[in-house]
DNA sequence: GTTATCGATGATTTCGATTACATCAGAGCG
DNA sequence: CGCTCTGATGTAATCGAAATCATCGATAAC
């Protein structure tokens, strides 16, 4: 492949003409300019990457990590991400971390490496290899966390409220009628799952239901939707709703529902969270909290773009705004 | 952050042997080699990555287009490659074309400043920036395809049957009794749609129902099957089988079956494609054809680590094991 | 008419690592 | 004892583009 010199040299040049009429146009006459640039669509030249990288000290790179690529609340962030950064010059390096801390942390290796200008993690974990980074540079570090908001976390996020979207549910719920409600969470190490449950113990509180609340753990998959709402669905009492914390765990709760022969939203009302695509389309209709997937990818490659240009000194904690969409699954109790 | 001078300087070697101890640690003596080890974490040093790939000429970086990340076909298959990619020492550029040839031609012009070693598309389009470096390098190209095998695309690729595959699917509503069956493909454009038209055609025509088939061309979208589907279902002389080229389709076609106060399989039967998570979930189970999502994935960066390696001189095509998976959606006509 | 100014371009250094080649000390051998 | 060989390390060229500084001719100002 044709390298600058041989560029400078067929347009009888010197490289740092070559260099400014694509750094700097307007700095070369435009005779001069016509002439490099019939050079370079003859010899298909294009600027070495690592050359123009090693230089600039930049990489126009954004690594994205994601706890897991195949569900489709991150495949819609990541979209999100993509659209804003290639909006800006940038290119995503996208890493799937499987929510292995290992490779969190492999990850974070390529970020010191300087394979990327800037990080955007949506897991709840800073990579310890990050740290003192994080620690010496402050609100400057180029990293930003997307969903996963916690006050201790010392870098900039983009985020909903998931406490009172996980209230409002609730409130759904018991203005519905309903007082023996499941839930199916995810992960409590994660700010996304304790801060919903704490949305929803309060509810439960200010209505005098905390005890009858049952709380399950899950891990967001379908399956686990299938186990952990089963569980709840066969237990003396049975609850007459369920919220599960994510769309896939209420797919998965659905089932079990049918398994049982009973039938959604006459014997038990469910609830979903993140509105995936899917969402619409199951039967019943899924009742869930509406999350802007792919506006939270726009917002945190714009706080990463704002400190990578300086822009930003201070820590921001961006809250969008999410809706609680009210469909078909959820009805009041039967009597 | 601190250069390999540092380093030197600071343990009190040269900087070639600093750069031995990471890339041929036997050169270097035991002591020597902790002493710089212990400056290297004192300092917290990393090489830097564009100054080692200018040196190298190699970026260990695999640059992965496809049509929509956030279809969860796409999203498993983009899953594989990651993984057989980390364990390459490769990592993943993504990019999302949204089937928009510009786009295409973007990511197309990343691989030729050689920000990535090779490249692998899972759309069925070669970016016209690359026509010349296939002519002119051929199989040692490091291109690879995926999904979308067309015999005149001159890069090696991994794949299923698809003729096949759609073959067996219509065998399967033949043999249940179906006759006026309706399919709902998706662009024609794209091999995987033709040569599953293809398989459709013939078997039709070997049990002498090539008439009796309507076909309907979809985009592979949720809300193109809700669609298509439905103007299959209210034509006069309804199909008593549906068969979508993806399982999306399928669930916007189990909307329209639905909506229509019908009932999937007693009124209609419905085959999907591709076997994603979602489909054991409906309601009624899907029947689909299982595609080895993953295993793609690992497949074509096997392909293209074969070519950076120089093992690879002719073009390889991997035609990948399918498997048809018949569950409750399927069944044989009302009488 | 001399000098400051400016626009266009060239010469050269620089970014940070890798690597071919040079060096040097000590071991082994006749 | 001197020579070669080998293992450990240093020296310096190199990768390709960007950017600083230098140059040079032409124009404008006084």
């Amino acid at each position: 492949m044709a390298t600058i010199q041989d560029v400078a040299r067929a347009a009888g040049v010197s490289t740092a003409t070559v260099s400014r009429v694509f750094s700097a146009p307007e700095l070369v006459i435009e005779t001069t300019r016509q002439r490099v640039m019939a050079v370079v669509a003859q010899l298909g030249y294009e600027p070495n990457f690592a050359a123009k990288s090693l230089r600039t000290l930049r990489t126009e790179k954004i690594l994205v990590t994601v706890p897991d690529i195949s569900n489709p609340f991150f495949s819609q962030v990541i979209r999100g991400v993509e659209e804003a950064a290639l909006a800006a010059g940038y290119s995503v390096l996208l890493g799937d971390t499987r929510h292995e801390e290992a490779r969190e942390e492999q990850y974070a290796a390529m970020f010191r490496r300087k394979e990327a200008d800037g990080l955007i993690f949506l897991g709840h974990r800073l990579p310890e290899a990050l740290a003192d980074m994080v620690a010496s540079k402050g609100a400057r570090t180029p990293i930003v966390n997307g969903c996963e908001f916690r006050p201790g976390l010392a870098v900039s996020s983009a985020h909903i409220d998931n406490e009172g979207a996980a209230a409002e549910v609730m409130e759904h719920l018991y203005g519905l009628g309903h007082a023996r409600i499941g839930v199916v969470t995810g992960p409590l190490a994660s700010p996304i799952s304790s801060d919903r449950l704490s949305g929803v113990l309060s509810a439960a509180q200010r209505h005098g239901r905390a005890s009858a609340l049952r709380i399950s753990i899950g891990d967001f998959s379908i399956e686990s939707g299938v186990r952990q709402a089963g569980e709840l669905l066969d237990e003396l009492g049975r609850p007459t709703a369920i919220f599960c914390f994510s769309d896939e765990m209420a797919m998965g709760a659905l089932e079990a529902i049918r398994r049982r022969g009973l039938s959604c939203p006459k014997d038990v009302s469910l609830v979903g969270f993140d509105d995936i695509r899917f969402a619409r389309h199951l039967d019943p209709q899924l009742t869930t909290v509406s999350q802007p997937m792919e506006e939270i990818g726009h917002e945190v490659v714009r706080l990463l773009l704002d400190i990578l240009s300086g822009r930003a000194t201070t820590l921001q904690n961006v809250t969008l705004p999410h809706e609680l969409v009210v469909r078909a699954s959820t009805a009041p109790p039967a009597v």
